[in-house]
RNA sequence: GCUGCUGUGGCUCAGAGGUAGAGCACUUCCUUGGUAAGGAAGAGGUCAUGGGUUCAAUUCCCAUCAGCAGCUCCA
């Protein structure tokens, strides 16, 4: 590992990362003034911006405090002070950084261990840092703090805790603008406020970590489910249900037990309870599953397997439950229980290429589906931790990139992040703000077919062992519903939004024309309600106009007379009068979809 | 789990050491209105939970729970 890929991670050269980088010595210069007891941890660029991670002697930053840091980095900005590298010796720079009781430096120079480090200075402040900077202060003017939190020194929970500041920089007071702007507008779609506002979902202290559907969240739910069903029988794959709960013995088989224990529900043997243990041990212990693949293998053993079968593909939309940190909760992002898309496929290896190139089509065609932009990475082996060996595993890569290869995906190697059974496919899509989220996966496991000894009969009448593949597409639904809900802003394609039309009569005197009319429309499986409120019209409008329905249709006296509707269209909110069967037949068609 | 912040009627929030207020929503009534908020009246909260300090706490302190921003974790 380079020096400076060890000093300050992240660092590029790049125009916009000198800068950020170099707000953020800013920013620790203008703390240590106002605050001089102040030891300075880590300072790199992120994403956007930049932060520092400190601590201050006897006093917590708050968000109160950004105003007046902001201030200071002004100053520090205005003074125009030039960015100068030098050396200094090992022995020097301990000295240098004991003087000014830094101890996360002076931590950081005993790891590093070199024979001299480069120090960046700037007017009274000076930073173990291998750079690079900006040649002065003045080109850091369009920055903001925006963020404090906690993190520990080397991101290590047995290190210190300490405060970090975020803040974004950017070359130009525009860009700067605009990148707040987009923060404003993600804050607008968070998933977890449209949840509220569109009423899809809601939360309980009752049951951390598991969403309550309510009737609109769990309309989305049931098309992306029914959506993918039909995809799924399409592809070859089988749908299964599996239990939830599983007897210990099981999850002890398939490596849970020793590797996930404290992930998981576990539901205590009363056996064991009374004799005084705490009964996570007993003989009747059971676990809540956290993934479904144990159960598949079990599935799989059920009968003699035979190569004329192979490749099985078993689809299971199971209840998963997993007891995430109470810090990890979030919306519907992290969940305790939650379903995916997932599939476990039993192929041979001379099959894995094929299969894999299936998957990765699939996943193609459900994202192009959502208008979504996605990415692959190939997790390769990590030489400190995997099983198996290592022929199979350089095979299988080899297999994984070859695929990635002629099927002219975008992808990145990500070297060493595979899991210790095998290698992987990650797939990042990207939102309509063009934020990153990991979804699908596919990966390869040629252990769980040894733990469980699974085994088909080949041409020649020998046993041999299978490879499984595990894939998700959607991932969980709860996660992949909080993504579509950002990336739409609320504003569902019509055959994925919750109430498709709403029927809105301008007075009493049309409710029978407005309940007819929502009656043909339901006879044909399109979703719609009528507003029989006694409110204005203009009160209908302004608020079916807020849950984001795709379609108002506003009756009065004139269309009941000539058997039409007047609808206004969500997108630029133009009206157009037509017959009720020319509606039914566009609305008809727009409810057409399939993966 | 860790650090910090937050927790007031369904929602969004204001407030003060002496047992609470606004807007929206809700209920009732009037209004039957043609493209983004018609009008009036009313009901609703022991201020998350449990301790402590105090003559007195919802307001101060501690703990618990939940949420938020991160960290860590995500075989």
């Amino acid at each position: 590992m380079s020096e400076s890929e060890f000093l300050e991670p992240g660092i590029e050269d790049t125009p916009l990362e000198k800068v950020r980088h170099s707000t953020a010595h800013i920013m620790a210069q203008a703390i240590l003034r106002l605050w001089p007891n102040t030891q300075l941890a880590f300072g790199p660029t992120i994403e956007n911006g930049f932060y520092y991670d400190l601590k201050i002697e006897d006093y917590q930053i708050s968000m109160d405090d950004f105003e007046k840091i902001e201030l200071e980095m002004k100053k520090v900005i205005k003074e125009n002070l030039k960015f100068e590298r030098s050396e200094m010796s090992h022995a020097d720079a301990l000295e240098y950084f004991k003087e000014r009781n830094q101890p996360f430096k002076i931590d950081q120079i005993e790891k590093l261990n070199l024979k001299s480090y480069s120090i960046y200075k700037q007017g009274d402040f000076t930073d173990l840092c291998s750079g690079p900077h900006v040649n002065y202060t003045k080109k850091c003017k369009h920055f903001k703090l925006l963020n404090l939190s906690g993190a520990y020194f080397r991101a290590d929970t047995n290190n210190p805790q300490l405060q970090r500041i975020y803040g974004t920089s950017w070359d130009s007071k525009e860009n700067l603008v605009k990148h707040l702007f987009q923060l404003e507008e993600a804050k607008k779609r968070d998933h977890r406020k449209l949840g509220q506002a569109l009423e899809l979902f809601e939360f309980h202290e009752e049951a951390p970590g598991c969403v309550f559907w309510q009737p609109n969240g769990t309309t989305l739910y049931e098309k992306l489910s029914e959506k993918s069903k039909v995809f799924h029988i399409k592809c070859g794959y089988q749908e299964v249900r599996t239990p939830i709960m599983f007897n210990k013995k099981l999850w002890e088989k398939s490596g849970h037990w020793e590797h996930y224990k404290d992930d998981m529900f576990i539901i205590n043997d009363m056996d064991e309870v009374s004799e005084g243990r705490d009964g996570t041990e007993g003989p009747n212990t059971m676990s809540l599953k956290p993934m479904n693949c144990p159960s598949h293998m079990l599935m799989y053993k059920n009968k003699k397997r035979s190569y004329k079968e192979l490749p099985i593909r078993f689809h299971d939309k199971g209840v998963l439950h997993r007891n995430e940190l109470s810090g990890a909760l979030s919306g519907l992002t992290r969940v305790r229980q939650f379903c995916q898309d997932d599939a476990h496929l039993f192929v041979r290896n001379s099959q894995i290429e094929e299969e894999v190139n299936k998957v990765l089509a699939m996943i193609k065609s459900i994202y192009s589906a959502f208008d979504m932009p996605f990415k692959f990475y190939l997790s390769t082996r990590n030489p400190n931790k995997f099983m198996g060996e290592i022929e199979v595993w350089d095979k299988a890569e080899k297999a994984l990139e070859d695929v990635l290869k002629q099927g002219g995906f975008e992808y990145e190697i990500t070297p060493n992040d595979a899991a210790f059974y095998g290698p992987k496919i990650d797939c990042i899509v990207y939102d309509s703000l063009g934020r990153g989220h990991q979804c699908a996966t596919t990966q390869l496991d040629f252990q769980l077919p040894i733990n469980f000894d699974l085994t088909y009969v080949d041409e020649a009448s020998n046993d041999v062992r299978p490879v499984v593949i595990h894939r998700a597409i959607y991932g969980s639904f709860e996660r992949f519903i909080g993504i579509l809900i950002e990336h739409y802003a609320g504003n569902f394609p019509t055959w994925l939004a919750p109430v498709q039309v709403k029927v809105l009569p301008i007075s009493e005197k049309v409710h029978e024309y407005a309940n007819k009319v929502q009656e043909e429309l339901i006879n044909i499986d399109i979703r719609s309600e009528v507003d029989s409120r006694s409110e204005t019209i203009n009160m209908k409008i302004r608020e079916n106009k807020m849950k984001k329905i795709p379609y108002l249709l506003v009756l009065g006296g004139k269309e009941e007379e000539a058997q039409t509707v007047t609808f206004r269209s969500r997108e630029d909110d133009s009206q157009q009068t037509i017959s009720l069967e020319e509606f039914k037949n566009k609305i008809a068609k727009e409810n057409e979809f399939s993966f």
